[in-house]
RNA sequence: GGCCCCAUCGUCUAGCGGUUAGGACAUCGGCCUCUCACGCCGGUAACACGAGUUCGAAUCUCGUUGGGGUCACCA
């Protein structure tokens, strides 16, 4: 058997929302669970809307995200174009056949005639719902003016499709109208465009946002009528805003790339998105691979939630956190950019050094590049209020003292370090926290800090002497 | 309003006739501690409501209520 052939179908009109790359996600692990194909098609049938741009940023954004395709923009296929700005021969054949076989027929009402009648209808009754009344349904005649083709939906009966996820689904025909399926410039609209395509790319699964559930019943009229199989379908439930209603970047961060440009890795974001809406029973961290093995649309709950940026936040620090999840490689080549950013030309070896101690303490890779940039400084950059409460000139005879005792260390390494510290500490009837957080500046040029040890250790002793030193003469009032 | 769909802690969810209704985030205590974190321990917190079916319902059925989606010559 051969494995499901799966599509994301975006429309070239802005960033990749989260609520896509979810989309995109599913179909994406469908395929690579199944050893199927995952394929792109760009819908820029609204040619108002669609931009070369926005084609670019979605790319780049399932790119960033890793979810691969293998049909489809950039890489081709065996069913070119994957744009449907280029397939209009296909719609305008498949319309004809649909008009010849008395499935669809040519309406020359105007939009602006349709408009009117629907406004005078909403002023007589703003909940009365307008319906096109079928004026040209019968007509035999081919006046020469511009016309739309509209579906000849049946009136009685009703519509019904399997969904993986919501199972049966029923739409009285009598709800539904005779839709249009191609403008009158030619562009077919998105159900035709869509059904065709799906059939002649072979798509098996049509799996997308509970939002399109609506025209479904449309698009199923639409297979019989060709007189094709419809695919399997399953509609994902909704991700609403922590408000409940939809999720638009009033909210929230919406769009793929304003995570990325946080510093969430694209593994974590994969995690969050999978696990909305989807569950694998108490398991909430997953790799990818993972989720490649176990996703099933069995485990595809029904109903919408609420996008939570707090749990998203913690899937991403989660990630940063765990070395099986973010390897040092991976950490390294992903927090590089945010380094840069700050103006530093990370040392790869020193990064590595000084990843463990930052894992723990750090959210995202923006959040790491500041906990760890004053390792890459020449000197560490003072803050202000550090400076004026700790390098203060009763704290230099601790921190000369200090240079002698951690200086005179036979072994630069954490425990004989931490050992000489707090025997002196001892000896000197002093606490640790009287002179740790003069050390702490001195080193990093904050209060906080990982360990003082594990730092020194990281700097060497060179740098951490030479710190040492700064700070004595900040200290004293240099 | 028509049509469609949904309903377990604040949030994401587990549960698929018998559980002290579990986990995670958030939140609140505490422990650890050189700071900040991490970690660990513990607390608060949910089956929307009403009828059925059943010896027994969060789980099945119906209704009510609530929420969402959609009603274009957008996708």
């Amino acid at each position: 058997m051969v494995g499901p052939r799966v599509r994301f179908a975006p429309s070239p009109s802005g960033y990749l929302h989260i609520g896509g790359a979810r989309t995109a996600l599913f179909n994406w692990l469908w395929a690579r669970r199944h050893g199927g194909k995952f394929i792109i098609r760009i819908e820029d049938t609204d040619q108002d809307r669609s931009s070369i741009e926005s084609v670019r940023a979605i790319l780049d954004a399932l790119e960033w995200l890793g979810l691969d395709w293998d049909e489809g923009p950039e890489v081709g296929g065996p069913h070119e174009p994957y744009f449907q700005s280029e397939r209009r021969d296909a719609y305008a054949r498949a319309v004809e056949t649909l008009i010849g076989s008395g499935h669809a027929y040519r309406c020359y009402c105007s939009k602006e005639e349709l408009d009117a009648a629907r406004a005078a209808l909403k002023a007589k009754d703003a909940k009365a719902q307008f319906r096109y009344p079928g004026t040209c349904r019968d007509r035999t005649d081919r006046p020469d003016k511009p016309f739309v083709v509209r579906f000849k939906s049946p009136t009685e009966g009703a519509t019904d499709f399997s969904d993986l996820v919501f199972g049966t689904v029923s739409t009285p025909n009598a709800s539904q109208q005779d839709f249009v399926l191609v403008r009158p410039n030619g562009y077919p609209l998105y159900n035709l465009s869509c059904v065709v395509d799906d059939h002649e790319m072979g798509i098996t699964t049509v799996a997308r946002g509970r939002d399109h559930i609506g025209n479904t019943p449309q698009q199923v009229m639409l297979y019989r009528a060709f007189g094709w199989d419809v695919p399997e379908l399953a509609h994902l439930p909704m991700m609403l805003s922590a408000k409940g209603d939809k999720l638009s970047k009033r909210h929230a961060a919406v769009s793929v790339r304003e995570y990325r440009e946080r510093g969430y890795t694209p593994n974590a974001v994969l995690n969050y998105l999978a696990r909305f809406g989807w569950s694998y029973g108490d398991q909430e961290i997953f790799e990818k691979a993972e989720l490649v093995e176990l996703f099933d649309w069995k485990r595809v709950g029904k109903s919408d939630g609420k996008f939570d940026e707090n749990k998203f936040a913690d899937v991403a620090f989660e990630h940063l956190k765990e070395e099986r999840l973010t390897s040092a490689e991976h950490y390294a080549a992903w927090i590089a950019p945010f380094l840069e950013g700050a103006g530093i030309r990370p040392d790869r070896e020193l990064l590595e050094k000084a990843l463990p101690l930052v894992r723990p303490r750090a959210r995202t890779l923006a959040e790491a590049a500041n906990a760890l940039d004053f390792f890459f400084r020449e000197t560490p950059e003072l803050d202000d209020k550090a400076k004026k409460k700790f390098l203060t000139p009763e704290a230099v005879p601790y921190l000369q003292a200090l240079r002698t005792v951690l200086g005179d260390s036979p072994a630069w390494e954490e425990e004989p370090l931490e050992r000489r510290f707090r025997e002196w500490v001892e000896s000197e009837g002093l606490k640790m926290k009287q002179v740790a957080q003069p050390l702490r500046v001195a080193l990093t040029g904050r209060t906080a800090s990982p360990g003082l040890f594990e730092v020194m250790l990281v700097l060497g002793r060179d740098k951490t002497l030479e710190r040492l030193e700064g700070a004595i003469r900040v200290a004293s009032g240099g």
